[in-house]
DNA sequence: TTAATCTATAGCTTTAAACTATAAATGGGA
DNA sequence: TCCCATTTATAGTTTAAAGCTATAGATTAA
């Protein structure tokens, strides 16, 4: 049993057709059949139950597809790792990112491609919690940074800061002359939140919540640049990281902090706890984690 | 990459040279060297750094040898659960079990034989919890009778059913003769209690603790029987299973209700929750899990 | 320097996996 | 009912690769 005879039954399965799975495979359909046969003399026991119009999985080879399934996933697995652990004169490294990391990290790439100037690093952006687990589980990025709140045993999640989530108004609201800020001011102000799936939404929500007050949604967003958009035309407030409102965003809005303790989040960086991440990309990951101490 | 070069290098990183690990593979040394040399270039990298005295592996060797050594052993498994899968005329099945379970055990594999008759059934025993999983997970046992609390995520357990634990003295003892028998009265009374690593003498050590009282240990033992006879002969007292003192032993010593309802036991049926169990098993299975209610 | 030990190379043999051509089986439609 | 379209199986041949033996080359210890 090797697998190059897994990979033909699972085109066979996938298929239930001999003659197509050959044409998937690149080889002829009597290759295929001698194949199959083969094998199924090896694991002494039929495969499939055959008939010129259908075909059918016997129980052996409904085990089989499900455990030779898992097996040339590891084997795809193994070439990605191995193809990356090899060091060559160029290399790649993708990372999930959001965009309110753009005062930070930056500098910490300008720094890193000093000491691996040949790494070819891919920035992506990653949406939602369900997308940081498949864009993992999938081997498409190496690390995400993200403010998601992830519970997954396959990830290791570490956390790099924790930052305030701040008010911000246009410039001349009525509440940017109140001393002190509380929820109950935003109670009734025309309110723009990111849209569902995003964390920042359910920690907004969650304060709310908490403070027995009413929100008054009048906006959805999927970018925090929108949110500020808007606020700009004096359509409405927000609540967004301080950190994202650093720079030259900074004099076109007001900023103010608001009295709720619970009103933070935290930025993580996360990957896939078992997948072997070559020197280049672990040296990246230890510039990513400190970060929160210079920040 | 196929399925024998992985073995062959395994082989080779296993023994740290080429030609003993092609000896022990069964082929010849330059066979083997060939092999490896394909290997790496398919891969693109040494996996080796080669010495005519010192062989030593690269990273990218030590990452191939723990993932090799993972998909290697899932082939393992599959060619077990292939084989168990195919219906042939006679066919085996091996039971975990433990002596106290001998007064329904043989009743269900009757009943069992008259629809299999050409099961061949393998009993042994299983101490302690660790070999419970051990024997498990090496494919070693399908089922295991016990009643060792397990706490293993790969591990199915069922609950067979639940019985009490009674004292046990010899005929004429004082303690007989008490209307109530409590754990304060069994105290001081030469104790015989299993070794260590024996739920039962956990269950039995919680329940003096519990009750705050000492218990005066004299003998441990690993078989129920062992103190049975060491009870006729008015060596000391225990406690044991109600249900394994059913039976001829019954009128060799007293067995008396104790006034503590902790003193209980659970049985369980356990299995490896992904492991693929032919119907032949899966009947059994049911067999046994339905032995609670019979009881 | 030499002997011992180990891996690599060269050239040959054998095995098995692919191909093409064709036969056999089956079910649907004329 | 019979024939055709579709699909899988068989036969025979070619090609590729995996194995073998013999031997060279490299390294260390004596």
């Amino acid at each position: 049993m090797d697998i190059k005879q897994l990979q033909y039954f699972i085109a066979v399965a996938g298929q239930m057709n001999f003659s197509k799975a050959a044409e998937k495979l690149h080889i002829s359909q009597p290759s295929l059949s001698n194949a199959i046969k083969k094998l199924e003399q090896e694991i002494g026991s039929p495969l499939l139950e055959r008939n010129t119009r259908n075909l059918q999985l016997t129980e052996a080879g409904e085990l089989l597809y499900e455990r030779a399934k898992v097996i040339l996933k590891n084997m795809e697995v193994l070439k990605i790792e191995m193809d990356e652990v090899i060091v060559r004169g160029t290399s790649e490294i993708t990372i999930g990112i959001m965009e309110s990391i753009k005062h930070w990290l930056p500098k910490v790439i300008t720094e890193y491609k000093k000491e691996y100037p040949e790494m070819m690093i891919h920035l992506v952006d990653i949406l939602g919690s369900k997308r940081v687990e498949k864009s993992l589980k999938s081997y498409k990025t190496h690390l995400i940074i993200t403010n998601q709140i992830m519970d997954d045993e396959d990830l290791e999640v570490k956390c790099l800061y924790e930052e305030r989530l701040v008010a911000v108004l246009p410039l001349n609201h009525p509440l940017a002359e109140k001393e002190r800020l509380t929820i109950a001011d935003l109670s009734e102000e025309p309110f723009i939140i990111s849209t569902e799936g995003f964390q920042t939404r359910q920690d907004i929500l969650d304060a709310f919540a908490r403070a027995d007050k009413n929100i008054n949604i009048q906006f959805e967003i999927e970018r925090f640049e929108t949110a500020v958009s808007l606020v700009r035309e004096n359509l409405g407030i927000t609540i967004l990281p301080e950190n994202y409102l650093k720079g030259p965003t900074a004099n076109t809005i007001v900023q103010k902090e608001i009295d709720c303790p619970n009103l933070r989040r935290n930025v993580y960086v996360v990957y896939l706890k078992n997948r072997h991440l070559p020197l280049a990309i672990r040296q990246l990951l230890t510039d990513i984690m400190a970060v929160g101490k210079t920040l």
